[in-house]
DNA sequence: CCGTATTTGTCCGTATGTATG
DNA sequence: ACATACATACGGACAAATACG
C-alpha cells in the first residue's frame, strides 16, 4: 500500500499542507509507526506524503514545540524519547489539573453535567462487561475530557490532551485489563459521587487518587526504569 | 532602527535560524512591539532579522503551537488576541498547578528549599521598599518558578511559563503598585509559612488564593469585561 | 465590479555540516 | 585520517489567493 497521501484531501484546500502534514506525522508517532528515538527523514516524509520538504519542516517545528520531537542542529529531528522521570512529571501535572477540576465541579456542577458523567460511567461499565477495551478507552478519554471541560476549561482540556499524547511516547497505549477497567471505573464513580455530594475536598482527593493510581499501575508495569533518559536527543532543558 | 539582527550570533551557529527567529519574534510579541491582533509579515520579519522567509515560517509554526499566534490560510499569521474568558481559563490552570505544587512542597520541601524561598521573599521585600518594580517582577517570577520546580517539576514550570507568556498578550505587563507588591509578598510569606509548617491544606489554599487574587486584581482593573469570549481564536483582527 | 499589487503557499536548488567506509 | 555519501539548513523563485484602489 503506497501511503495514504495527502493528495486525497487535495480537494478541500481549506488548510495548508504544513498543518495536514503535522497531523499526519503526529498520527505516525502516536500510532507507533515512528518509534521513540527514531529519526525523521524529511525527504522520506515528503515523498511519503507526496509534498515537498518545506511544509514538512514547518510541521516538525510545531511538533517540536509540542514536545513530540526533539531537534539537533545539522542532524535533524527525532521522535522524543521521554524518561520515566519525565513521564512522572507529566502524570503529576495531570494529577494537579484533574484534582482541581474535580474540586471545582463539586462546587459548580449542574445536574445535567453530573448526568452526563454518570452516563459515561455506565457506558464504560458496559464496555468492561463486554471486554471491549477499545470502547472503554474512548469512553475513558471522553470522561476525563468532560471532567476538565466542566470544571477547568477548554484550555485545561487541551493541555491534558497534549500531555496524554506525550505519555503515549513512553507507554505504548495504556493496556487495561478487565480488572483494571473495573477498578478504574469504580474510581470514576467515586469521583462523581463526591462531586454530586458537593464535597470539595473528597472530590479533589478522588480525582487526584485516580490519576495517581493510574500512574502507579503504569510505573509498576514498566519493565525497566530506563535511566538512560537523555541520550543525545535529551531535552534542551537538560539539567543533570 | 536598531535591528538587533541575528547576524551578531552568526558565529555561534549552534542553533538553527528558525529557533533564533522564534525567540526573536517571541520577544517582539511579549515586549509589545507586535501588538495583539497585528499581522505578521513574513517578508518584513525576514528582512528585519536579515534572513529568508523559510526559517521565519518555521518559527511561526512553533509560535502557533505555543498559542502566541493564530494563522488563517492564504492570509497569514496574527498575534493572538485572547479574550477575558480565555485569560480566566489560563489563570485557573495556574491556580491549579500552583496549589498542587504548594501542597506537594508542604510534604516534601527541604530546609534548603525553604531557605531559598525565604531569601526570595526578602529580596522582593527590599525591592518593594525601594519601589523597584523591575526587581520585584523578576524576583516574583523566580519565586513562582522555584515553587513549581520544587513541587510540580520542570515540566510544570514550562507550562506555567508559557501560560504567563500568553497572559501577557492580554495584559500589558502586570503593573504592580507599591501596595500591590506589599500585599503580594505577604501572600508569598503565607505560602512559605504553611509549607514550612507542613500544613498541606493550608499551603494549597494559600497558593491558590495568591494566584486567584492576582486574577481578581487583574480582572477588576481590566477596562472592559469583554464578555464576548469570542470562542476559540476569535476574530483575528479588529476589522469591521 | 474589475485590475493591480502585495503576500502567502509551495517547491526546488545549493551549500554546509555530519556520519561513515 | 581522508574522502565519499547523505541529510539538513537556508535561500530564492514561481503560482495562487487575497486585499486594495
Amino acid at each position: 500500500m503506497i501511503a495514504p497521501a495527502l493528495e486525497a484531501l487535495d480537494i478541500l484546500r481549506t488548510r495548508t499542507l504544513a498543518s495536514l502534514a503535522g497531523e499526519a506525522i503526529e498520527r505516525l508517532i502516536v500510532d507507533g509507526e515512528l518509534k521513540a528515538g527514531e529519526h525523521l527523514n524529511e525527504l522520506a516524509l515528503a515523498a511519503r506524503l507526496g509534498i515537498s520538504r518545506g511544509p514538512i519542516r514547518e510541521a516538525i517545528r510545531g511538533l517540536e514545540r509540542g514536545g513530540l520531537v526533539v531537534t539537533v542542529v545539522n542532524q535533524g529531528s527525532f521522535v522524543r524519547k521521554i524518561s520515566a522521570g519525565e513521564a512522572h512529571e507529566l502524570y503529576e501535572v495531570r494529577i494537579a489539573l484533574t484534582g482541581y477540576a474535580c474540586a471545582h465541579l463539586a462546587q459548580h456542577a449542574t445536574t445535567d453535567q453530573i448526568k452526563i458523567l454518570r452516563d459515561l460511567i455506565k457506558r464504560m461499565s458496559a464496555a468492561q462487561a463486554a471486554r471491549d477495551a477499545a470502547d472503554y478507552y474512548t469512553g475513558n478519554l471522553e470522561f476525563h475530557a468532560r471532567l476538565m471541560d466542566f470544571g477547568g476549561n477548554r484550555r485545561a482540556v487541551r493541555i491534558c490532551d497534549e500531555l496524554g499524547q506525550e505519555l503515549n511516547l513512553f507507554r505504548r497505549r495504556s493496556l487495561v485489563s478487565p480488572e483494571g477497567m473495573k477498578a478504574s471505573n469504580a474510581e470514576h464513580a467515586d469521583i462523581v459521587r463526591a462531586i454530586a455530594a458537593g464535597d470539595v475536598a473528597r472530590a479533589r482527593e478522588a480525582g487526584e487518587a485516580h490519576i495517581r493510581r493510574g500512574m502507579d499501575r503504569f510505573e509498576a508495569s514498566t519493565p525497566r526504569p530506563e535511566t538512560d533518559a537523555a541520550h543525545k536527543n535529551g531535552d534542551r532543558t537538560a539539567k543533570g
